[in-house]
DNA sequence: TCAGTGACTGACC
DNA sequence: GGGTCAGCCACTG
């Protein structure tokens, strides 16, 4: 597993509680700007792992694309309501706020 | 080896 | 400003 997703994962769970990033972000932060599709890929296969806060990572626009791989309908949004942040419509209120940039806290 | 697929994105109507 | 389309990378059958 010395690849790609290492990267991804090891990003991931540095996200701070209560913040959220995108998969563009992520993958822009490993130098593969076009690689946002590997990192929801990434993502799919996260299950295996613990503790693995694949809520917090959402598409550039705050939508919850992948709330449907998650066990509950609505875990993931409850998930994130959890950490402070409002959800409407399955997007995130106010995604500039919470947005956590890899590049810019790392 | 090749073609199909996806939790994405940016560019274009 | 919302809906479409076509590339991108890794993985699977």
């Amino acid at each position: 597993m010395n690849s790609f997703f290492k990267k991804v994962y090891k990003v991931v769970r540095k996200v701070p509680f209560g913040r959220v990033t995108s998969y563009g972000s992520i993958a822009s932060f490993l130098g593969d700007p076009r690689a946002a599709r590997v990192v929801g890929w990434a993502m799919n296969n996260s299950h295996n792992l613990k503790n693995f806060p694949a809520h917090r990572v959402v598409n550039r626009n705050g939508l919850l694309t992948g709330k449907n791989h998650f066990k509950g309908t609505n875990l993931m949004e409850q998930l994130l309501i959890n950490e402070g942040i409002s959800i409407k419509n399955d997007q995130i209120i106010n995604f500039d706020d919470f947005f956590w940039d890899p590049s810019m806290e790392l």
